[in-house]
DNA sequence: CACTTGACCTGTCCGC
DNA sequence: TGCGGACAGGTCAAGT
């Protein structure tokens, strides 16, 4: 669900609001939500200032001006919701209703900044996180460390992707392009309406791709991706932005809930099978291996 | 080593 | 209407 544009929408909404915003205060309403973080280190966070937000692939990175960071993690279900401090209950907020509800009963951590504004980390099945690190922890971070590309970055061509592709060159493509250590920042989603765009079987192992093929993947990812960020990301079920709302990707969706519908290229009934453990959907004639 | 399965969680949907 | 089970999917750990 929340992949990379999905965060990347997060992101833009969060640097708006939280430049130079002090944490004043921090509620945990549960525990395994803020990895690193209890009563005894409040002290690394509170009355300390943000100074920059970035992204790399899934995950959100806030700096505080002592050299903390503060590292999201939304999984599946996880949401980020801003509330502003002068907020009045009926003063033209965006999505007003929704805010108004906040917390509520998936809420895990609150933080107040010197504004009285608000974000709440929202997360129905807490597989999220939020982690606290000094600067060391986040330099040794391996999940970081090892990540990579971004896809959208301008130095990142298809010789690149070729190259990292093929370093798992006997395993399947659609479990390689899912690996965070081979490629930043896709999920279930992305990868499906790629490998469709492209019109690549998930089940093809990547020695089995020719060079046109992997330029056509890198062209549908690249594309695929700058597509959601327009709009806002995928809401498939739970993803919204900071303000509450949805993003509008998923009418865009060529394959990935479309199982039993007819393919957009071929009008040949989409199907839906099981690869690396996940849902995957995929036309069976314009996506034939071969 | 590569791949699969289970764990982490909660809510929804489907069949009986 | 209730109930059990499958399913949703990001990542890590354990098992095959």
């Amino acid at each position: 669900m929340p992949e990379l544009p999905e965060v990347e929408t997060v992101l833009k909404g969060l640097k708006e609001v939280l430049i130079d915003r002090k944490i004043k205060n921090v509620q945990v309403l549960n525990e395994k939500s803020f990895f690193g973080f209890n009563a005894a280190n409040k002290n690394r966070i509170i009355d300390q200032k943000i100074i920059l937000l970035k992204r790399r692939g899934k995950i959100i990175i806030i700096i505080l001006e002592n050299k903390n960071y503060l590292l999201i993690h939304l999984k599946m279900t996880g949401q980020i919701i801003y509330r502003k401090g002068n907020y009045r209950f009926g003063a033209g907020h965006p999505n007003q209703s929704f805010i108004n509800k906040m917390p509520d009963k998936t809420t895990r951590i609150i933080f107040t900044f010197d504004d009285r504004s608000k974000v709440f980390f929202n997360d129905q099945r807490k597989f999220g996180w939020i982690k606290l690190f000094n600067q060391k922890e986040y330099d040794n971070f391996s999940f970081l460390q090892r990540m990579g590309p971004e896809p959208l970055d301008p130095k990142f061509t298809y010789i690149d992707l070729k190259n990292r592709l093929f370093k798992k060159s006997n395993s399947i493509l659609k479990a390689v392009l899912l690996d965070q250590s081979v490629l930043a920042g896709l999920g279930n989603i992305y990868v499906d309406e790629s490998l469709w765009l492209a019109k690549l079987n998930p089940t093809l192992k990547v020695k089995e791709l020719t060079d046109i093929q992997i330029k056509k993947l890198y062209k549908a990812i690249k594309s695929n991706l700058l597509l959601s960020i327009k709009e806002g990301g995928a809401s498939d079920r739970n993803y919204i932005n900071i303000n509450g709302q949805k993003g509008s990707f998923i009418k865009f969706a060529k394959v990935y809930k479309k199982e039993n519908s007819p393919c957009a290229r071929c009008k040949t009934t989409l199907i839906r099978i099981k690869v690396a453990g996940r849902g995957t959907r995929y036309c069976p004639k314009c996506q034939k291996i071969n």
